[in-house]
Parts: structure tokens; sequence; C-alpha cells
DNA sequence: TCTCGGCATGTGCACGGTCACATTCGCCGG
DNA sequence: CCGGCGAATGTGACCGTGCACATGCCGAGA
């Protein structure tokens, strides 16, 4: 029998060091690529190393240097495909930088849900947080627990410019406003995000700012939840009156349950009514109408997202910062108003 | 000045044991409750931890149990709605048993990337694996990497019953094809999803069983990539000849753009063609027209990955195992054939 | 020739928990 | 009155790494 018992225990740096004839610290310097070494002994350790399958100890390493090298992310609503693209991406970074990534989902965001998700990641001793949710909850928690690592929120905010990133949702929405302004619309109802949302927020700012600054009399916005079945109730509450001629929402989702209530109410879009969305999510180019709309790079925004937190956590110099600029996706939804 | 210096470092055990006049091993005995330890002592110990903020070092602990208490979830589409929420109910799962998750998410499904995306989860030590991608790569690569933990995959196999919990494609399969057949219609095709994925090959496992079953010729099912996009280049290329009443689409989003592409030709649903979707995703209700389609319940499949893969780390009795049967969600985009 | 400095390497301890094995004490049965 | 047992607690080692410090060696400069 040439193989006994072999589901022993993994090997270890001083493992190594016996069959390298060298002592653990030489091995450990070999791991951490420290100069002084002569190549031949760090060749020989290397050989030792792959022969047994080494692979370190993350839990001893994290021990003594009392460094994790994990990333958290506390999402909300990580089922939608901008936050799932966005975690997609900071994975990807993260991990490209030797990284790992944990993830706490809450489905409310009530005060304890936020508690119990963030208490888990501190729990780990996460180095940096990546915040995808309503941040105003959140950054009070945060701070009661005294939760003291760099974060970043991938979102825009004007309160918190370090630690926020985003596609400029003002720019955005600023766009698809000046969209619909610019095919003479002058009757828009804006369909906004929860509020607690400070993107929600920020889109809902960028559309008061282009129609005032257009000079078009402004409804008040509604205030919605993000989803197609809100979208959906909303345009039949709207239809009711139909004292408009466009509806500019805040998501694609909610455009999505837009177009369905208008077309149940036999009405044509764009004809009678012109909808834009947010996001350019990948069915929106599918939808019926094809969905004018605002699109993010929300990979981009992972990636980035994960180049400031490493910057911070590493003491890197300054970063580029900046925001990133939305692009206007004009397909079909959106026309002239009849009258 | 009453606080000096507060960025100490985080109070150990002998902290706690030290000010609760203790031996640091009762301190540890109270965090794991153990039976032998009198209450005054233990309301002691509690009291000094909650004025410390005594928080238990994960990696201290994982290096002498050598359980890391994670499991690693291994994505290729993280960004759809279907694993979103799965992952998503499995981080819930694992953290309510006290489990951390971390994710590996593969854009390409190339060797290369499964391998890496293992390897990175194998050097954090995980305890079991969820994986929610290609099976046929992942597992072979999974047998390199001699990587041993129990593992799961969310998807539907014949060949690795023991690994694999799903809703039941095959009977959903069913359902789909039994609706269009019992709706009159006799010519139908399939667009099926990538066949390395055993729930795409299950999906078309379960239309051909019910076709031949129900005695109607079939057509050679069409293989997809999941995508809207494909969705309707697939059905532009159909409609050049039109020798169909109904299409079942592996997925939504694919039923989105073949539904697209139907429009585009002029033609009405369901009146000209049927179409019928898998998945039930929350926009499918407000397509237009809406969506028939099969609902999977991602989240309780997420429950139940982590049920059984817990049951498996810790040495639990047998799980209910057993499938998760779908629902038939009849909307408007399906009817009887004109002729 | 001796000292000094830098390279290559080794020695021992610390990190913060858990585990195996004492130790103390009170109580009970013979 | 003594031995034994179990409850409650303490002692020291150990997990796998990295760090501070020591050591030996070799070459250069005094």
């Amino acid at each position: 029998m040439p193989e006994e018992l072999q589901r022993a225990k993994a090997p270890s740096i001083r493992d190594v060091a016996r069959l390298a004839g060298v002592s653990h610290q030489t091995v450990s310097r070999v791991l951490n690529n420290h100069p002084s070494i002569r190549p031949e002994t760090k060749q020989r350790v290397l050989d030792v190393m792959e022969r047994l399958q080494y692979k370190p100890n993350r839990a001893a390493r994290a021990l003594v240097t009392s460094r994790s090298r994990t990333i958290g992310i506390l999402s909300a609503s990580s089922t939608q495909y901008g936050p799932a693209s966005s975690i997609a991406a900071i994975e990807e970074a993260a991990r490209a930088s030797g990284y790992w990534v944990s993830t706490a989902n809450i489905e409310s965001v009530d005060a304890r849900s936020i508690a119990d998700g963030l208490a888990h990641l501190a729990a780990q001793g996460i180095e940096g947080l990546v915040v995808i949710a309503p941040q105003v909850r959140v950054f009070d928690t945060l701070a009661q627990l005294s939760i003291d690592v760099p974060y970043v929120s991938l979102q825009s905010t004007g309160r918190d410019p370090d630690h926020a990133l985003s596609v400029d949702q003002i720019a955005g929405a600023r766009m698809a406003t000046r969209h619909l302004i610019g095919l003479g619309h002058r009757s828009i109802y804006h369909l906004a995000g929860p509020q607690d949302w400070i993107e929600a927020e920020a889109r809902m700012r960028g559309f008061l700012e282009e129609m005032s600054a257009q000079d078009v009399p402004t409804t008040a916005p509604i205030l919605g939840d993000w989803t197609a079945d809100f979208g959906y109730w909303a345009g039949r509450e709207l239809l009711t009156v139909r004292d408009f001629t466009a509806i500019f929402a805040s998501n694609d989702q909610m455009a999505l349950g837009l177009m369905h209530a208008v077309r149940d109410a036999g009405l044509e879009i764009p004809r009678d009514v012109s909808i834009i969305g947010f996001d350019d999510i990948p069915e929106a180019a599918h939808f019926w109408p094809p969905l004018t709309t605002v699109r993010q790079d929300f990979a981009e925004l992972g990636r980035r997202c994960v180049a400031l937190l490493l910057g911070d956590i590493e003491d890197w110099p300054d970063d580029q910062g900046g925001t990133i600029v939305p692009e206007l996706i004009v397909r079909d939804s959106t026309g002239r108003p009849a009258f």
C-alpha cells in the first residue's frame, strides 16, 4: 500500500522548511518575497512547496498580521441588475489584488437588519466596506457600531464626497430630462426612487434642476420603490388624470411597468406618451418599444470602487477619483408630443 | 484627559479574563457556552465583555480549530436574476447559521477562470462550496485541484444526485411544453440555454420528453446563451422560415428578445405566435404581452442549498432533500394557434 | 590584521483563541 | 474518616505565520 492515511493535514511552512533544509523563517521570506535570499535557496524552497502542494494558511497569517485582506459589501438589493453588476466587478477587482470579498445582503432596510449585516461583516475583520444601500441609515449605524474602516458608497452624494463614488446621477438625470424637453415636452412627470437612496435623490435633483433651468413648470415627483410593479401601479394612477406627455422613470424596471400601464390604457408609446428610463439594463433594448434610457457603467463603478478602497487601505497616493459620466441611449420610447 | 490613545487594539479573552478575575479559559468557556460554569461567573464575564466591546477574533479561532465557517460560491452569472436571488438567499441562510459567505464570480467559463476562482476560494479554507456555473467543467477542475469539501450544485442533474439541488427543471419544462400542446400547438421550437449548463440541458430534456410523450413531432432545439440579445437574433432567424406557432424559451430574457423579434416582423403575440419563458423574473409580468412562464423559487433553492451543505459539514442526519416543484404562470403571451 | 557593515539565514516569541490535562473543593458512600 | 467523583476553574501547550533580533560570513577600509 503506497499511500497510507493520506488525509493527514495540510503542510505548514515548517514542513516545507524541513524538507528544504532551511528554517521556517526562510520559507516565510520566500512567501513574502523578501529581497535578501539567495536565488538557489529560493528555488529549492519553491520546489518543495510545489511538491508538497503547500498553501499558506490564511487564518494564521491574518492572526499574526491582524489583516484580513477582506472587503465587505453591504447590499440591500443584490438581485437587481445594477448592484449585482457592481458586486461582480468589485469581487473581480478585489480578487485581482489579492483580497477576498464577503457579502451581507439585507432584505429590508430597517435599522435592525442593517446592524446585523454590519456586525456580521465586522466580526470578520473586514478592512474596507462597500455600501450599496440606503446610506443615511447605514452610516448612522456604522457610527453607532464604532466600526472604523475605510468605506465607499456606490452612490452619488453631496454629503460625503470622500467616500462616495458613482456614475454622475445628476448629470444623467439632466440628460434624460433635457432629452424630453428638447423633444418638446412641457408636462413631464418624474417617477423617483425611494428617497433614502441617495442615488434616487440625486436623479430627482437632476430632474428638478434641469426643469427649472429650462423654465419648464415642475410637477411633484412620485416616490416609488424601484420595482416594475410599482411603475405599473403608478402609471395607472397617473393615467386617470393624464395631464402629461412624458415620464422620466428613475430606473428601467419602473419604466417597464409604466409602459405596461400606458398600453393597458390603450395608448401608444411614444405617440401618446414618451417614457425614458435609467440604467440601461440588458433587457431594455428589447422592451416594447425599446427603451430610451441612461446607461451607467456598473462594472467600471465596481472597479473604481475597489481602487479607491485599496488606495485607502494600503495608503496609496491620491486616486484619480471623480465621477463616471453616464450616456444617453436613445431608442424608441421617446418622441415628440402629439400636440 | 480621560481617554488617551484609545485606538489601541481590540481586547482579547485575556483582557476580559483579567477584568473579570477569572482565567482566560473560563472566558473561552463562556464563549462556547460550556455547561459547567457557575451562572454568576458567566454573568460577570459577559458584563466585562459588554463593557470592553469584546469581539472574538475569527482568525484566531479558525487557526486553532481549523474551521473557517465559510461557504464559497462560484458563480458564472451572478448578475442574472435567478443566480443573484439564490446567492442572496444563500448568504442570508448561512449568516443565520453563523457562517460567512465568500463569492468568486467568473465572467468567462474557461478552465483558467474556473481554476482561478476555485483556487481563490480554496485558499480561504472554505468548508463548503456552492456552484452556480456550467458544472461539467467546474467539477473536473474541482477534482484536479483536489479540493475536498462538501459541495452543492444549484442545478438539476442526473449524474450527481447527491450534490445537486434544484427546482425540478424537467418537470417545469414539461409543464411549459404541455401547456403549449394543450393549447393546440403542434409546431413548437425550443430555444435552449448553453448546453454545458445542466439546467439548460434539463429544460431541453423536459421539452423533448413531453413532446415525444404527446406524439408531437420534434424540432431540433436552438442553443442560445440566456441573453435577450440572443433571443432577438434567434427570433429573426426563425421568422425567415416561420414554420412554427409557438416557441418555448429556456429563460425569460430570451423570451423577451423573441417577442421583440416577433413584433418587429409585424406579427402579434399570441395571435400569430405563442411564447413561453422560464424563471418568472419580476419584470415578466410587465412584458408586452405579459409573459407566460414557469416560476422558480430561487430563494427557497438558496435556503435548501445551505441546509444541505451544513448538514454535510456538521454531520447532521439526512436532510429532506428532494426537488422543488416549479409553477406554471399563465399570462398573455400564449394562446391557441390561429389555424 | 582588525573592525565594521551588509547580506543570508536562524532563533524564539507573539498573535488570540481552543484543547488536554491538572487542580481545588464539596459531597457522598463505605 | 477516607477515597472517589463530578463540578468549577486554572495551567500550559499548540495552531501556522510574521517580526524583532541574533548570528555567521565575507569583503572593504583603516
